[in-house]
RNA sequence: GCCGGGAUGGCGGAAUGGUAUACGCGCAGCACUUAAAAUGCUGUGGCCGUAAGGCCUUGUGGGUUCGAGUCCCACUCUCGGCACCA
């Protein structure tokens, strides 16, 4: 019977119970202690929406939380802060859908996302809380746009850029999916326009080395990789009587089966041949032109199967290899965006130069033997003079070689990465702190007037018309210029919602000083990240963006690191019942507050991280999540038994051990499925047998990074005067787990025939004999010839028999 | 099309080349209860068998090995990323 100081597991009253205690008590201020090692355990902070935070939201934080609670407690200093990403579309539509301010907006969903993760019960130092849209944090965000702009890193472009007509704002190459805006959905439209434009290639060969020496998941680095896109070639300038042309190819092997070249319609040389008279269809040309212009990029991909060009006639280039004179066309199928916007068409091997040349009837030349034409593979050369049966990789040099040292050609590494489109034409973002003066230019606003704030309005709705709604406010723009004091206007754009996003984790080393971009010191003492945790959708975005700028203010000397982040997990995404999307649309979100009334924080915690591997999507279950319920009210009761026995039971130990391994290795690891897996084990046989006092205490401190607040409680019950977040992390006992008897296998032909329990170590000799006591073991082995024995120590014993 | 993951019971999933199906959910039976819920106990991959035990089983087909979910080859399906990228 239970004695009568029994409670049953009330989750509500304790939970609250020890939120406070942990906030009256600063529990989790970031420790200055720099004895201790350090560990800095970064998410990815959210933005905050207006429909507040769904169950799929705190997963990741539930694991740094897990992780960083337990570094403390194996006597790190940890630097796990939160904050909000709070500039960028999502909350300015929001703004504008409510008729409220932005700003307005933010802080009452700030507010809300504050309360919704507090009572889950997260270790986070809110001391160091930032925000983006702060004034004292974006003027650093502009302080780093000036820096770029100073080392030639930012530069005004008139290109046409990506558009979004609902958004009503310029895009990142970045921000379009499939040629529709990433955010809603809408045909994006390629608009000439004045942007600000960061130089981000400049930095693709950093970005892809760097990738190296990265703690990232394969898929990760993968998609990194393949974004920047690589590409190894020879730039090649192909000669006419009175132009140079210059293409990009990664096959300078096949140079020998040039046929013709293709010339993007956004060519400058378009316009400069057309009006050099030596065009004979110059009206034809640039009807094609014209036409091609009004394509935006997705007609563009759909138009993909039919190729359409128009030769340039009355135009001949020079192919520098055969002598031969090939004709030039204009095909869309050619873009600017890549290489030099120009290519030498090889059709016998490449598919689209050889449907191109098929539909215009243009001759495809074999030059390289592998297979049927088109063949793109590589393989030995033919028809190309004396390169002739060299294999692809070695003429690649040869050839490029050959056109070097005729002054025509150089090998050369090519990237598909686009310059980052950094202005928007809207209201929410940091003010871009540049003045337009009539006599000096573009000025730069002094460091010192940092930051540019944005003005309060009235009206912040997009005008639609390519400029910003901050052009409208003339008190705003109509400034003195820096330099000469004459009339200037501000730069009316805004930066990215990507830009505050980009150094944040550097404003938590340091969040109060706002003096400088970081502290020396402090950076040192914290950075780099150590664990980074947050969703796959950010690994061609933010994840290049913020290496990028980092990378720069290394390069600068601001930082002491050359990458920002040297771990990274990723969240899966956790959708609704019915398998799909958890969002309001479907009806099928489910509200972590909801849950924490009904089960518990603990046991949201323990259901989340128990639902599978951590980077894997999982279906929520009201009806699985009993389970973690149950697994918490089962340790309740065992907590609640009388401790029989100080001396504890051999077996009892072992589980102990055992356990405490398996989930010190699956916290660090970041499997917390099997470590809670391996604890519910260990109740398994608690509830059964005898234990002593130290067993359950150390059982608590291993859940506690899981279930804080149960274990803090019962911590506490057991007499325990401190919080156990700072109790050391029990160590399991490697000689004891090693020396434990095992229980191995036999097996006969590799079939299980019976299994034996021996001591660790045990030699062949013994293990063999007792084997062939077994019934079961002799029955098989009755009338055959034993051909070889297989021991594996600790493992299993093979006999193989005929 | 290219690059990268993945496929294990009714479900989520676990397994340094060494007892496949741990742990949880669900389900079934039993106990408690007037009853239900909750809780506890027992069972739970398939087939044969009263049992002991046997045979089969990790998407498909081959291979390496004493031994393969795990390694190799070919394929099917599936999920992500990129895509007229020269």
């Amino acid at each position: 019977m239970l004695d009568s100081t029994y409670m049953p597991y009330n989750p509500t009253e304790i939970e609250k119970k020890w939120q406070k205690y942990w906030k009256d008590q600063s529990i989790f201020t970031t420790e200055d202690n720099t004895e201790k090692p350090k560990k800095y355990i970064l998410d990815m902070f959210p933005y905050p929406s207006g429909s507040g935070l769904h169950v799929g939201h705190p997963k990741g934080y539930i694991a740094t939380d897990i992780f960083s609670r337990y570094y403390r407690m194996c006597g790190y200093r940890v630097l796990h802060p939160m904050g909000w990403d709070a500039f960028g579309l999502p909350a300015e539509n929001y703004a504008i859908a409510n008729k409220v301010h932005p700003r307005v907006a933010v802080e009452k969903n700030v507010q809300r996302f504050k309360e919704q993760l507090e009572i889950i019960g997260f270790d986070y130092d809110w001391d160091r809380e930032i925000n983006t849209t702060d004034p004292q944090y974006y003027k650093w965000t502009q302080w780093i746009f000036l820096q770029l702009l100073k080392a030639g890193l930012a530069y005004e472009s008139h290109e046409p850029i990506n558009w979004c007509p609902v958004d009503k704002t310029g895009l990142a190459n970045e921000d379009v999916e499939n040629g529709r805006c990433e955010r809603c959905g809408a045909l994006v439209e390629l608009r000439p326009m004045r942007q600000w434009v960061l130089k981000i290639r400049d930095y693709a060969e950093k970005l892809i080395d760097g990738l190296e020496e990265l703690d990232w998941p394969h898929s990760i680095k993968e998609s990194q990789r393949n974004w920047i896109g690589r590409s190894e070639g020879a730039l090649i300038t192909f000669k006419a009587s009175n132009i140079d042309l210059s293409v990009f190819t990664t096959r300078p092997d096949t140079i020998f089966g040039v046929t013709y070249m293709v010339i993007a319609p956004e060519h400058e040389l378009v316009e400069r041949l057309l009006v050099s008279k030596a065009v004979k269809n110059a009206e034809e040309v640039r009807e094609y032109v014209e036409q091609t212009k009004n394509k935006s990029e997705l007609q563009r991909k759909e138009d993909e199967k039919e190729k359409t060009g128009v030769e340039i006639k009355g135009i001949q280039i020079t192919n520098p290899a055969t002598g031969e004179k090939v004709p030039v066309f204009v095909a869309d199928y050619v873009l600017m965006g890549y290489g030099t916007g120009a290519i030498m068409a090889v059709p016998a091997h490449d598919e689209r130069d050889f449907a191109f040349a098929k539909k215009y009837n243009l001759p495809i030349r074999e030059v390289i033997s592998a297979g049927e034409l088109p063949s793109i593979a590589d393989g030995k050369l033919v028809n190309s003079g004396e390169f002739n049966g060299l294999p692809s990789e070695e003429a690649k040099k040869k050839i490029t070689q050959w056109l070097q040292e005729k002054g025509i050609g150089e090998a050369k590494v090519d990237y598909k990465l686009r310059d980052w489109v950094f202005s928007r034409q809207r209201y929410w973002g940091e003010p871009i702190p540049i003045i337009h003066c009539e006599t000096c230019g573009v000025v730069p606003v002094p460091e010192k007037d940092l930051p540019v704030e944005l003005p309060a309005v009235e009206h912040y709705e997009p005008t639609g018309t390519g400029e910003s709604p901050l052009a409208n406010i003339e008190e705003w723009v109509n400034v003195s210029c820096p330099n000469c004091k004459g009339s200037a206007k501000r730069e009316t754009n805004t930066m990215p919602q990507w830009a505050g996003s980009s150094w944040y984790y550097l404003r938590y080393m340091d969040p109060k000083n706002t003096d400088v971009l970081v502290d020396k010191e402090k950076e040192k003492q914290w950075m780099p990240v150590d664990m980074y945790v947050g969703g796959a959708e950010h690994a061609t975005r933010h994840l290049i963006y913020a290496r990028f700028w980092h990378r720069f203010l290394y390069d600068q000397g601001y930082v002491s690191t050359s990458e920002p982040f040297m771990r990274l997990q990723h969240v899966g995404l956790i959708s609704g019942e019915d398998g799909r999307k958890m969002s309001k649309r479907w009806g099928n979100v489910i509200n972590p507050d909801d849950v924490v009334h009904e089960y518990g924080a603990d046991t949201l915690r323990v259901y989340e991280m128990f639902m599978g591997p951590f980077s894997s999507g999982a279906m929520w279950s009201t009806a699985s999540i009993r389970g973690a319920r149950r697994f918490l009210e089962r340790i309740w009761e065992i907590a609640e038994k009388p401790i029989n026995k100080e001396e504890v039971s051999d077996e009892v130990n072992l589980a102990l051990h055992r356990t405490i391994k398996r989930v010190t290795e699956g916290i660090e690891q970041f499997r917390f499925n099997t470590g809670i897996a391996a604890m519910m084990e260990l109740v398994n046989v608690l509830e059964k047998k005898d234990f002593s006092r130290e067993v359950i205490q150390n059982f608590i401190l291993i859940l506690s990074p899981f279930a804080p607040h149960i274990a803090e409680e019962l911590w506490q019950k057991m007499g325990n005067t401190e919080s156990i977040a700072y109790h050391p992390w029990p160590k399991y006992d490697g000689k004891l787990l090693s020396e434990a008897d095992v229980t191995i296998p036999i097996q006969i032909n590799g079939k299980v025939r019976g299994e034996l329990t021996v001591a660790a170590g045990a030699d062949q000799g013994t293990v063999e004999s007792k084997a062939r006591e077994l019934p079961n073991v002799q029955k098989h082995l009755e009338g055959k010839e034993v051909r070889k024995v297989i021991y594996v120590q600790d493992r299993l014993l093979n006999i193989v028999v005929s």
